[in-house]
DNA sequence: CTGAAAGCGCTTACAG
DNA sequence: CTGAAAGCGCTTACAG
């Protein structure tokens, strides 16, 4: 039913190898000897078999990118660069959504998708330290984003407690005193957020200013509904603050959205300040102030150190793992600075 | 290097097979044998390679979702939807961007990624329909969304045209009269956006309302930018609008931005709905009113037609490529509405 | 410049 | 209940 390589080899009456050297290009075929397989692969539809390609190859060239979910427009944007950045070198990306759910996560760890994937690239959310001790000699992994691991892995992240030390220092330079943080997680030790909330919470205390748990506010996930919600226990719980820094853009948007039906205005009442720089925070009623980590950076980052790992001859990989750090920038927008 | 069957076979002292029937969950081995290959496999860490099962199984189990790019949350909604529902029927899903561009959606077309997916679903921009025509006997074709072919494969897409009609009588009997439509696609003929356009015209022609290419202002993609951009010209023209209907939620999501900077307000001076539903609309200052395709029927739909054509012992496939329609709601909020 | 053979790692008939 | 053989479709040495 489909056209095997040994179907046009049988077609252009010659060996297997022959059309095998046309189909890679290989140089040295007879003009007429190239013209005879070309048209019989032409008349036959022949199209090489991938897997079979991957299989003796013993490499497929695909690497998986396993995030919590495409839904949050920071992984899509990072994912697209993932993806288009990977092409440019010959490589395919599968795509692996984990839910930000542990069982998930190991799953990718231990080695689903062996022999399919080349190396694999994960952002995780709720994996341990010990599911990476666990790990067996498999493809090389490459982690990213804010969780911090013990186990011997390429980890690219930029620094989350400086970016989040510059976002509350922007809010402090402009006046504001009772600064929020929203988005830590339901009574966690090691919560994700860990990082940007230290990084909230030394800037604080280094300008002297309030950091009580009163003016931190939990949230269940990372989604706009979490945020509005989270927003209006703030509000109701009487801290009154005049400024919000928020775990991400998604939560950001969502506490504007509360903050706009109560009636309270942004910047004037409440300034805010998210984290990912995503697109749609630029088009809100009051366009997002924002980190923005620079995601092609990221994206090549953990491209370039898992094709490392794969193939030493290229470059060879140090000896130890390594941290990589990309840059990040403030980009002040109305909801700090108000309309221009 | 890696860890084979064979390897696993000798370290047990068995063949080939029974690590295979053990590894396959075979019923009938002793439990004895079982415990003694089980106990290699996990010394030896090994993990069944994808890629040869692939091979000789004939089939990977990978499915292709070609879209334009991820960016758009409706494609990262809709994406996500079909990876969870094939997931769970134990099919794996290859996300391949193509940006909308004719050149990458014709590659998938014609067989790129042969004999590692099992088949194709493809939501295409600028394919033509001499681009299916000439397609050769790939695997199973499904296509998704507005664009509309004469090859024969199933489509899965609402129908347009009424749900613009819809979109376009909400703001008819809201007692909009001059309702703008936002979104048409820059001097092309067969454009995508034809069949919102001619529901919004339709709808117009049918309540007597203006209808001129006055009120059509053109965009050259669907993003935020587009909308901003085309909303500010078609102010500027003095067409003078007291409603859009835009094309999808990011066109409208920018048209609201413009509206906000211009000290316009929404709906009091302009009313505006959108196009499919995303999530960010929902949390605009004012939000967003709607189309809402049902894209987990959508996302549905389009698998199990895939599969369908997969494995005709399953699900036979009708004889003819079906139309499939899923369903379609309006969702009036602020945005048309006002503040309750 | 082209061919015949071997083998990537698995599973499926076929025996026993 | 388990084994030995064949083969999925390709490419890589090895010959000629």
């Amino acid at each position: 039913m489909v056209v095997s390589l040994k179907d046009v080899a049988e077609r252009a009456g010659v060996s297997a190898k022959t059309v095998s050297n046309v189909v890679n290009g290989y140089r040295h075929v007879t003009p007429a000897t190239r013209r005879r397989v070309q048209q019989a692969i032409d008349e036959l539809g022949y199209r090489p078999n991938l897997t079979a390609r991957h299989l003796r190859a013993g490499r497929t060239g695909i690497i998986a990118l396993a995030l919590p979910e495409l839904n949050n427009p920071y992984f899509a944007e990072l994912a697209e660069e993932v993806i288009d950045y990977a092409a440019g070198l010959g490589c395919t990306v599968l795509l692996d959504p984990t839910h930000g759910r542990r069982d998930q996560e190991v799953l990718f760890v231990r080695g689903v998708r062996a022999g399919l994937i080349d190396g694999l690239i994960l952002s995780p959310i709720e994996l341990e330290n010990e599911d990476l001790a666990e790990r067996g000699s498999e493809a090389p992994l490459v982690l990213l984003g804010e969780r911090e691991y013990d186990a011997p892995y390429d980890h690219i992240a930029i620094d989350n407690v400086a970016a989040a030390r510059t976002a509350t220092r922007h809010l402090l330079e402009l006046g504001r005193r009772r600064i929020a943080f929203l988005g830590a997680r339901h009574g966690r030790t090691r919560q994700p957020a860990h990082l940007r909330l230290r990084g909230w919470r030394e800037e604080l205390a280094a300008a002297g200013a309030a950091a009580g748990d009163d003016l931190v506010a939990t949230t269940d996930g990372y989604t706009r509904a979490d945020g509005a919600r989270a927003m209006a226990r703030l509000l109701d719980s009487g801290a009154a603050p005049d400024a919000v820094f928020c775990y991400n853009d998604l939560v950001a948007i969502g506490a504007m959205r509360t903050l706009g039906e109560r009636g309270l205005r942004v910047p004037e009442d409440v300034a805010v300040v998210g984290f990912d720089d995503i697109e749609d925070g630029r088009y809100c009623a009051a366009a997002l102030t924002t980190i923005a980590p620079h995601k092609r950076a990221i994206a090549r980052a953990a491209v370039d150190a898992l094709l490392a790992r794969l193939d030493p001859a290229r470059t060879p990989p140090p000896d130890s793992p390594r941290r990589i750090r990309p840059g990040f920038a403030l980009v002040p927008r109305e909801s700090t600075l108000g309309r221009p």
